[in-house]
RNA sequence: GCGCCAGUAGCCCAGCUGGAUAGAGCAACAGGCUACGAACCUGUAGGUCGGAGGUUCGAAUCCUUCCUGGCGCACCA
């Protein structure tokens, strides 16, 4: 990040000393292979082009000028078809260390945008409790809101709570009818459309107990009893299993709150005023065919009712006039048809398409030891969330969450989540983590005097400037997480960077000599790696252990 | 039938806003604890990036088409 911005100023220097601008699309990024150098840049190939020069000869041309521009700047090679591969003096590198002590735990922030961002995560009816592909969508959600946060964004959490709809009927009815079989009112089957798993019994036991007159209500009156009570019991126990899982801040939205407070209607009439909408066969549509959609949609049903498109418009409109300027929706995959009629509101609110993103998470299977285990609330079948992290632990289940493109099907095996072998990476991530907090143990008792002022000028290994070199990659990581939406960019970058440790430290010994101040720099370039692999493990909602 | 996502080493996956000889890990094989934590490290081997066309100086990456798998295509939520 440091030496990539660095770079990029002094090439715009020199390009536009030769009487050109910096092409847009210039990459500074490390090469392919290490032994080339620092960093390689592409811009002689790009300027080349649009020159009509030949590119070999503009790409000397430039290295001779960059050889010359800055002490900083150790070597200049042209390679390849234009590329110009650049070393930087070890000095520039060892630099990085000062940096990252002096920002800390706020190394890899940047600074504030002042874009106010919404990130809206789980938002399961509450009829059941969490199951493992929830746990996903709220690392994935959770996760981006750290991630936007660091990129300086104001960043808020939300549960959306689908309170209004036929499901949570549904969910009183269940317990309604548990209760009536309960109490001997009723032997009649329980119906399939209900809920079958064994915790609506729970809950009709658990409110019989509290209530014992409940059967001698009337039918509507106690399905409603069922429903308020489900609904508050089992709601808790979903937010319990998102503490419970290091879910950050996140704030309830109730879709009742919208019906009830006329958004829905004003939402409506806001889309008919712009000429969305007609009205067809007694139902009342929107037109989001010429706004991208592949057929038009119903908001209010010929029987009047609204459809559940109709309060999430609302819901949308609500969350831009409480001035979000970036909307986030995280959605399980199977919805991803429902994204065009989304976007298609969003434009007909007067949104521009890049103030609204959806992040798509795809359905995890379940495995204990290669073997699948069927997960669906409504057959009652599937290990809940809860269970998973009483067995697996939070940690393990995030990273794992976490270190896969979320748009893409995850297999979720308990017995390899348990395993700490490289197929689980959380544990080398964090043992490398721990191993830096043991030598710093073991160093304290030595008294020795860490002080910020002696020289870092022997940190010359190989392995030391690998490390050097990744550190300042960090903030460039997390502003790429942050603007792809990928919570997977940092997993990656923090195995790369628990790699260079384990092979440092099996390389070279810190405490081993009797040269102090190598011993000294090289624990502040160890406690330096260790404060990044903090900020990094924070970003997914990973512990960084002292111990393991 | 239409749409979205995926197909990269034996396995699990990165890389996809075009750049150099396609990368980790697991498994396999060969090594390394009298050093600060071996939950670790070193080395070897392993590939027509699903197939075929195209775009250009250059394609795993972009376009077209086909194959395979997953998921969607409601006046459900």
């Amino acid at each position: 990040m440091r030496a990539g911005n660095h770079l990029t100023l002094i090439l715009q220097n020199i390009i536009s000393a030769m009487g050109y601008s910096l092409p847009a699309k210039l990459t500074v990024e490390p090469p392919k292979d290490k032994s080339f150098g620092d960093l390689a840049v592409n811009c002689a190939m790009l300027l080349a082009k649009e020159a009509g020069l030949p590119p070999r000869a503009l790409a000397e041309d430039i290295a001779t000028r960059l050889r010359a521009a800055s002490p900083d700047i150790a070597n200049v090679a042209v390679a390849g078809p234009g590329f110009l591969n650049i070393t930087f003096s070890p000095t520039f590198w060892q630099e990085n260390i000062a940096i990252v002590e002096k920002a800390g735990s706020c190394f890899g922030t940047a600074a504030a945008t002042g874009k106010k961002v919404q990130v809206e995560f789980v938002s399961a009816n509450p009829t059941g409790p969490l199951h493992i592909g929830h746990g996903r969508g709220a690392a994935v959600g959770d996760s981006l809101c750290r991630i936007l946060t660091a990129a300086g964004h104001t960043v808020s959490a939300e549960y959306y709570i689908n309170d209004a709809g036929k499901q949570m009927r549904t969910l009183g009815k269940s317990i309604w009818l548990r209760a009536l079989a309960l109490t001997g009112k009723s032997d009649a089957p329980f119906p399939e459309d209900c809920y079958q798993g064994s915790y609506i019994i729970d809950s009709a036991r658990a409110l019989l107990s509290q209530n014992p007159q409940l059967t001698e209500s009337p039918e509507a009156e106690g399905i409603d009893a069922c429903y308020a009570y489900g609904m508050r019991t089992i709601f808790a126990g979903i937010k319990q299993d998102l503490a419970d899982f290091d879910v950050q801040n996140q704030e309830d939205f109730s879709e009742l709150s919208l019906t009830h407070s006329g958004a829905v209607e004003r939402a409506l009439a806001q889309l008919e005023q712009a000429g969305h909408t007609f009205i067809e066969g007694g139902a009342f549509w929107f037109r989001t065919t010429p706004l991208g959609d592949d057929k038009d949609r119903v908001l209010r049903k010929s029987d009047g009712s609204l459809t559940y498109f109709a309060s999430d418009i609302a819901y949308h409109a609500n969350k831009y006039e409480r001035g979000f300027d970036h909307v986030i929706d995280v959605w399980g995959a199977d919805h991803h048809g429902y994204i065009p009629r989304m976007r298609a509101a969003i434009t007909a609110l007067g949104r521009q398409q890049s103030d609204f993103d959806v992040v798509l998470v795809q359905l995890v299977n379940l495995l204990r030891d290669g073997e699948q285990i069927a997960m669906s609330t409504r057959a009652g079948q599937f290990e809940t969330l809860s269970d998973v992290l009483k067995e697996v632990g939070a940690d393990a289940a995030r990273f794992m969450f976490l270190s896969r493109k979320s748009d893409s099907k995850l297999d979720f095996d308990l017995a390899l989540v348990k395993q700490r072998t490289m197929d689980n990476p959380v544990y080398y991530v964090q043992y490398a983590h721990a191993r830096i907090q043991a030598v710093w143990r073991r160093a304290a008792e030595r008294n020795l005097n860490i002080d910020a002022h002696t020289s870092l000028a022997c940190l010359t290994q190989e392995e030391e400037l690998d490390l050097l070199r990744m550190l300042d990659r960090f903030p460039q990581v997390v502003n790429d997480a942050a603007a792809n939406l990928a919570p997977h960019y940092i997993s990656y970058y923090l195995m790369d960077l628990a790699g260079l440790l384990h092979r440092y430290y099996a390389a070279h010994s810190i405490l081993g000599g009797d040269d102090a101040e190598l011993m000294v720099a090289r624990l502040r370039l160890l406690r330096a790696v260790g404060y990044v692999l903090r900020n990094g493990l924070n970003l997914l909602g990973v512990s960084a252990p002292e111990t393991m």
